[in-house]
This record gives C-alpha cells, sequence and structure tokens, in this order.
RNA sequence: CGCGGCGUGGAGCAGUCCGGUUAGCUCGCCAGGCUCAUAACCUGGAGGUCGUAGGUUCAAAUCCUACCGCCGCAACCA
C-alpha cells in the first residue's frame, strides 16, 4: 500500500504573558478546521503548537507573581492546554520553547546558519531605557520627545555588540520565491503587502541576539548572548518534528503544508522564516496563511478594553473558557467559523452570536433533526422498513449533489470556512425544510403511509450529508446527528466523498439515538 | 505622495477579480399558511439613488479617475 499523503500544519505560537484570548482562539479553531478536513480525506496529518516562552516578558511577568520562569511557563502551558481541549482543538504535539529539547535542537540550527556563514557580529545602535532595560524604536524615540513612554525619562544612544543575520542576501530568492510559488502567501491581499514591502523597503539584516538576560536561550558559539526571541520561536516548527534528534521524522514532514498565523506576523513567517531556513540548507514551507483578527465594536478585544467590557458586563468575552461555558464549544466554533471569515477581520457581537446559533444550528440543522427523528419515531416506531438497498431522491431540486460538495472542499481548502458554512445552511439544510413542508410527510402519512415514509428516507439523507460536511467545523454535533441513524458507513471513516451521492445501504433505515421519553431532547436547545 | 482594508434596504454581511437574469442571505418588522418539530418550519410583503462626482460601455455594485468618510499595520499586539 502507497504511503499516505502527509500534511503537516501549525498555528503561531502563543506568549504566555496572559491567558489566551479569543484572537488566539480564532486562530487554532481556523487550523483545527483544516487538520480535521485533512484527516477526513485520508492524510496522514501532523498538527503543532505551542507556547513562546523564551522572552524577557515572560520572564518578568513570573518575577510580578512571584513564581520561578520556569514553573510559571508550565502552569500556563497547562492553562493554555486546557482552553484548546475544551474547544476540541486536535493538536498533535504541544511544544514549549523553554523545554531542553527544543533549546538544543535550535542550537543546531543555529550553530548551522552560523557555520554557514549568515551570522556575523556586529554593533546595535539604537535608544536604550536603562529602566527597561531594552531598546525603543525610533518611533517611539520621536514621538515621546525623546523619553521613554513608561519612565518618562530620556532614552540613551547606546551601542553594543551583537549578532546579525544576513536576511538582506535573501531578499532577490524571497521575490523569485513568491513570484514562482503564487499561493506561498495567501490570501492574496496578505502577498501584495509583502511583496511591496521588499520591494520598496528592502531587507537588511536584523539583530538576532540580546545581552544581560538570564532567561532565554544562549546561542551555541557565543554564551553570552541569548537569542532574539524570533529566531527561536520560529524554530518551533521544525523542532517540534525532530530536527536536529530525529532525521526521519522531521524528513517525513517537512516542509509545513500550511504555516497558519495572524496577519500581522505575516512578514516574519515569509521573508525572515523561509531565509531562515535556506540560510541552514533547509526548504521553506508550502504555504502560509494569514488569518485576520476578531473585533469588538470596530476594535481588537484586549487587555486594554477590559474595564469597558466590565462596564457593559461583558468581560466574559475576553475569557474564553467562559464562553465555552457559558454556551458550548460547539456554539462557540460554530459561532467563530461561520461569522468570521478566516481570511479578513470578523466582528464578536453577543446578539450576533445568540442570532446565528438560534437561527441556524437550533431552528435550522437540530430543529431538522428533532422533526425527522420524530416522525421517523412516532409513525414508523423508529423503523423505516422495506427502504434497504432503496436508492434515496434527491431533496434538492436543481442542486447538483457532486457540485455542491466540490464547492464546499473547495471553499474549506480556501479556508473560506464561513462561506463553506454558508452554503451548507442556504443550499443545503433551508431547501431540505421547504421539501418537507412541500411533501408534509406528517399529512401524508395518513392517507398513504408508503408515500410518507419515501419522503422521510430521502430527507434523513439530507441529515447524513450534512453532518458529514460538518464534521471538522462541528465534530461533537455531527457526529451526534449521523450516529442517530444506521448509516452505514462508520462516523470514524466518513469522507467527503460519502456527500456526493446517494445510495442505498444494505439495512433498513432507523433511528439509533437513544430516545427517552416521549420527547425527543434538542441537540441544539434555543438560547437568548 | 509609507502599506493595506472597508463604505450595499433598520442591524450584520455576500456579490466586485472574469461587467449582463427581477441586487442575494441572516436577523428584525408586517401579513398569511402549517402544526411533525426546539413558540420552531413554510409562503408573501414593506424597506436599498450598491460612500460622492465624473468617465468607459449597448449594459456598471462590478472596470477607470478623482474626492469624502471610517479603520488597521509600520519589523517581539493573533
Amino acid at each position: 500500500m502507497a504511503a499516505k499523503t502527509t500534511w503537516f500544519q501549525t498555528t503561531a505560537i502563543d506568549y504566555p504573558n496572559s491567558r489566551p484570548h479569543i484572537g488566539t482562539a480564532f486562530e487554532k479553531l481556523g487550523a483545527d478546521v483544516q487538520a480535521r478536513y485533512r484527516r477526513m480525506e485520508g492524510y496522514d496529518v501532523f498538527f503543532l503548537m505551542g507556547n513562546d516562552e523564551n522572552t524577557v516578558k515572560v520572564s518578568k511577568r513570573a518575577a510580578e507573581l512571584g513564581l520561578d520562569t520556569q514553573a510559571y511557563c508550565d502552569d500556563m502551558a497547562r492553562q493554555f492546554r486546557e482552553v484548546w481541549d475544551a474547544l476540541d482543538i486536535s493538536y498533535d504535539t504541544f511544544v514549549q520553547t523553554s523545554s531542553d529539547r527544543h533549546k538544543q535542537c535550535c542550537r543546531k540550527f543555529i550553530q548551522k546558519v552560523y557555520d554557514n556563514g549568515y551570522i556575523y557580529k556586529g554593533n546595535h545602535e539604537g535608544w536604550y531605557c536603562p529602566d527597561c532595560e531594552e531598546f525603543k524604536s525610533d518611533k517611539v524615540h520621536g514621538e515621546n520627545a525623546g523619553n521613554c513612554p513608561v519612565h518618562k525619562k530620556p532614552l540613551q544612544r547606546r551601542s553594543e555588540p551583537c549578532y546579525l543575520f544576513k536576511l538582506s542576501a535573501f531578499a532577490d530568492r524571497l521575490l523569485a520565491h513568491y513570484k514562482e510559488n503564487p499561493d506561498f502567501i495567501q490570501p492574496d491581499s496578505r502577498r501584495n503587502e509583502i511583496v511591496s514591502l521588499i520591494e520598496t523597503e528592502g531587507l537588511r539584516d536584523i539583530n538576532i541576539s540580546r545581552t544581560g538576560e538570564a532567561w532565554g536561550l544562549r546561542i551555541p558559539f557565543d554564551e553570552e548572548f541569548t537569542i532574539y526571541v524570533w529566531f527561536d520561536a520560529l524554530l518551533t516548527y521544525i523542532t517540534g518534528i525532530g530536527y536536529g534528534d530525529n532525521e526521519a521524522t522531521f524528513r517525513k514532514w517537512w516542509p509545513a503544508d500550511t504555516h497558519f498565523i495572524g496577519k500581522d506576523i505575516t512578514r516574519f513567517h515569509c521573508a525572515l522564516w523561509p531565509a531562515m531556513l535556506w540560510a541552514a540548507g533547509e526548504e521553506a514551507p508550502k504555504k502560509v496563511f494569514g488569518h485576520g483578527f476578531v473585533n469588538f465594536d470596530g476594535d481588537k478585544i484586549g487587555k486594554s478594553r477590559a474595564e469597558e467590557l466590565k462596564k457593559k458586563g461583558l468581560e466574559y468575552l475576553l475569557e474564553p473558557m467562559e464562553i465555552i461555558r457559558k454556551f458550548s464549544s460547539e456554539a462557540f466554533r460554530y459561532y467563530f467559523l461561520r461569522e468570521c471569515p478566516y481570511p479578513s477581520d470578523g466582528e464578536l457581537s453577543p446578539d450576533r452570536f445568540i442570532d446565528v446559533y438560534n437561527s441556524e444550528l437550533a431552528n435550522n440543522l437540530g430543529n431538522m433533526l428533532s422533526r425527522e427523528m420524530n416522525l421517523v419515531w412516532k409513525n414508523y416506531s423508529g423503523k423505516l422498513d422495506g427502504t434497504a438497498d432503496k436508492v434515496p431522491e434527491a431533496v434538492v431540486t436543481g442542486l447538483n449533489l457532486a457540485e455542491f460538495v466540490a464547492t464546499v472542499r473547495g471553499h474549506v481548502e480556501g479556508c473560506r470556512y464561513n462561506l463553506a458554512l454558508q452554503a451548507i445552511v442556504q443550499d443545503f439544510l433551508t431547501p431540505t425544510n421547504q421539501y418537507l413542508e412541500t411533501n408534509a410527510p406528517w399529512k401524508l402519512v395518513k392517507t398513504d403511509k408508503e408515500a410518507a415514509k419515501k419522503v422521510l428516507f430521502n430527507a434523513v439523507q439530507s441529515l447524513r450529508i450534512a453532518s458529514i460536511l460538518l464534521k471538522p467545523f462541528i465534530p461533537r454535533s455531527a457526529e451526534a446527528i449521523y450516529t442517530s441513524f444506521n448509516f452505514p458507513t462508520p462516523w470514524a471513516e466518513v469522507k467527503y466523498a460519502d456527500a456526493t451521492e446517494l445510495k442505498a445501504q444494505s439495512e433498513d433505515l432507523r433511528v439509533t439515538a437513544v430516545i427517552t421519553g416521549d420527547k425527543i431532547t434538542p441537540l441544539f436547545p434555543r438560547i437568548g
């Protein structure tokens, strides 16, 4: 048997100086849908996530709390994973950059780049604040009349030895790479941004070392220095699959199929990262996808808005776990995937959240399951005798199932999740409700029980198809729907291809869901 | 002239790349139908000069130009 096609994807790794928020959750969700979809389609998937811990901010935060930095990082990693698990993010590995393994592997990479001649010693000159113990940008210097915005003291011009990475040497190769691989940066708007940035501003060599830090990763050839966080963070993507200590697994997965990242860090992933890899003699990743942000009232949701949200009684919006608890992880997933376009920005609105949930999950999908199951249950004791080996008829007239599935598939692969869900609801579920209305099996059953049975047999297929298509989006609910009937293919094995045609099954169609009492418990109870 | 995005009925969006059916969808509102279902479902209706002004064209929300307004980013904020 031929080896399965591999699919290696990552999300950005997060700073654990505060708990995960809606924005970081949004990123993981979009990546999760892709991972789940690829697994369904038979790919051998490896999904990497992690935390970016080797930064001064993290050690400062730990110090503020009076904690050992490592202990702090480990606890934050636990908290992050708790949220990702609650959201059913199906990652395969979670890298902590403070781990010894990651550091050792990084050092090998850095040494290699150094040996290849792409790292050299120089001087870094800039505006330094002794109290912050860090350099400030020219912009900050200019905007604050030469003072530190935090300490309100004059910034000092300072020059210190440092190591620089020859990023400038890769400008032409990067531009050529973008041109030859139009899909390397997605969506297109992000690519245009990077191309024009490099074409107009060019690339400068960057300082990749820091001095005087106790926390961080030592540069292998000069232990006095620690490495610039980005140079270490990006390496997670390869140390997590064995770079430096497991050549076989590294070769199996690299190059990455997609790095999912926020649009703000596109340049690091599209310019610095490929250059680093090339400098070490490795291939660039196949694709970088810069997703959009989630806003609230037009602005990003951050700590800075905590007070404002608290006044409105909406502080729970800052905490993904609270939203999950208040509603459910499936509702959380559905809202962001349906309402916020992954490639561009979206909006989080509590009212809209309830709106989307009620109209699409409760009233449409959930209610359809209830009514169909109930009709089969009450009128046919849960079993449609004689339907074995019968091919169901199409319910949605004018819809070519194969084309429809191809459309949804295209949206999923292009990360246009909102459009995929829109198509499923509008072009498939709503017409199924119309079909039921037109054929009124609840009325027909009184005059022609066989004809009504046929209508139900056909209509139930819509639940099968919809649940398959929805599997990457709302895995738990989709499974609940699918396993409510005795559809032949085991849930774990269904593929999008199974949704492309109406086929006969060897057994009579019957309800397999456990029904207690005489009322079916709603899958998505209305909220609000 | 730093880069980029947005402006479509009360609200939120799709459509714009590759101009062309009565400008589509969700919510809300009004009227009706149905009653199997989660007060759900279905049908119909009111409501839009598609930011403004020009231009190209037989035809423009869609292409071109200018302008107005809003918003992000600018090298450790997803």
